[in-house]
DNA sequence: GATGAATGAGTGTTCATTCAT
DNA sequence: GATGAATGAACACTCATTCAT
């Protein structure tokens, strides 16, 4: 990793904990192994780190929205069981490349910080945890309606309790303390436990 | 109201809004009206008036579990319908007294903030935005099980499923940019268009 | 003398020798003798201390140019002699209180070396030391005219004579390295050298 | 112009505007276009900026001196007008290849600015300011009394005046502010006038 | 000729805190 | 209760300069 690819990995792991202006360029560069004057080199000041990590987000969730299209787009097989494309959907993209993936979790922690006080922040949090994820959910389920997999006038309320179940579970498992094995686990576990309950059942 | 509830005031709004970290003792002075110094006739540093609020919090949230349970404890009145002890408890527990009290809502914004580098805050914040609403929920519910109301069987997921639409609701419209009027009422239809859902259907 | 006019004095000696942005605030305060932190008690910033320095000394040249004016309009006692009231204005304006009075030499060298990035700093420098002096000078000259001492049509040429060299002499004695006491004697000399040459021939 | 020239110039005119010390290495490169680490090939530190500068300064002062010389040596032709040598001298020497020139009006202005602590620039200021003008007019006018153009008597007093003169109009409208075409006309007429009065009468 | 990457020292300024009054 | 004056440590950032390429 080139120098100015670590004092990103390094600014991002301090800004989700402690908040962006909590850290310093000391802090920042003691990590890094740099001397302060040498981040000058690669940033213009301190703002362009945090500009340069959420520019870097958008532009890898940008990408995870396309590929959720491509796949969503994807002619169901024939036989195709209901909570596959579901459950691939999900596990693809909001576990594995969003929720799950370091870089994007600790962006939506920095980004949970910092949206009190920052409007553009606050705008995207609202729209990677709240608005994007329930329109994917709101395409999915919409689709099994329309394949006869789930009866259609349920499809809004399935959606909603789909949408809060995942949500809630992401503040209290994904963003709450240090995203350890155990509670990405239990993450899973209960993520599977509704699966089981809706579909299987 | 006498300085050290003003500065206690001033610095939980900014706490809230910037971190703890990024607020200086100017900045609360500065808004109170008095000098640096004074602060130290109140306050023995930094810390100690976010200890203050956090005793503050904590002395509040135990007055409300008491009334939870006092008021979850009386014997239901007959001919009182379902939803009737849910809502009631729900409002006067979870939004008037909590979630909508300009207090206890900020305390949630700043334990949001400080929950990723400190572990006494993370554990509080786990309890009140996690733990205590899910005991207290399937403690009503149970009850509404036993008493015939709805089928014990169906007890866990009901629970589950309230539990993740207000948890999703709380975060998404009230602990999300400023806690506006409009938020407010967002918040409130959403939560009367789930209770009309489930019990009045 | 207190800090703060410590601060200004040992800034005043500073700034008028290397210029403005050249001072460095650790400068300062290692010749006050008080820690940097303590200098932002007094001064709201590096700037705060060059404008307070600006301000001091439009008041004293307010102050000096009311004292003139009212020197001037004094009732000339009979048997005055011509030279007697130029001479003794000149002395006690230009010189004393002014040219050779240690705060205002170092001010107006300071300006010297402002004027050229300071538009507010030139436009002062300019009425100090071009424009209010000649208006002193003709005022002065016109008088001895009316007063028949000198011919009226030659007052206009004996003000700019006059004026000219004052200010040449303030710029190549006064303006021009150290304040020494040989360069305050040499101008001296050759201001008296001049009131001989055309008041006394 | 080459890149050790641009440097030159546009150190310059920073220089000339807000000091030494107040110019960085960044501000120049940046406004020559070069990156800082090019600047050290052609010149061995900051310091050596301003040497050259000084150095062709020097060079050119001298030329010009040796042109003087060379003028006033000429073999008046007969039924020359007094005037027609000094206004000769004046505009060639003083005005336009001097005062009026972009690098020597700029060095002028470095050299007020840098003289108060730097004494070999001091005595440069002094020379080229004070010194040489007085002597080269002196010599001229020396001559004209030899010629019996003006008396012989008069000679010290005419070159003091003319002298004084010139000074204060050099520091009033060419070292004060931007050279501007209006200062420069300024300037011009003032010495126009002068000339007018004293060999026209 | 020119640059990318680095650095140690220094810039102005803010920090939480102390203490005598 | 409150303040004026002070401080050492830290802050984000700029300085002139070096050196391998």
């Amino acid at each position: 990793m080139n120098t100015r690819d670590k004092i990103m990995d390094v600014a991002l792991h301090m800004f989700s904990e402690r908040g962006y202006e909590a850290v310093s360029i000391r802090d920042i560069c003691g990590e890094v192994g740099i001397k302060e004057s040498t981040l000058y080199y690669h940033f213009k000041n301190k703002k362009d780190i945090l500009d340069s990590l959420i520019k870097k987000f958008t532009s890898h969730i940008e990408g995870l929205l396309a590929h959720v299209d491509e796949i969503s787009e994807m002619p169901g097989k024939k036989g195709r069981k209901n909570e596959d494309i579901s459950l691939q959907v999900t596990d693809s993209y909001m576990i594995d490349s969003y929720l799950f993936d370091p870089f994007c979790n600790l962006m939506l922690r920095l980004m949970m910080i910092e949206q009190f006080h920052n409007e553009e922040i606050r705008a995207l949090y609202e729209k990677t945890l709240f608005t994007d994820p329930y329109e994917i959910q709101l395409n999915i389920f919409k689709k099994l309606g329309a394949a006869g997999i789930i009866p259609e006038k349920d499809v809004e309320w399935i959606v909603k309790e789909y949408y809060s179940y995942m949500t809630m579970l992401t503040f209290k498992y994904l963003l709450n303390g240090d995203l350890t094995e155990e509670r990405k686990k239990a993450y899973y576990d209960e993520v599977h436990n509704l699966m089981t309950r809706r579909f299987m059942a």
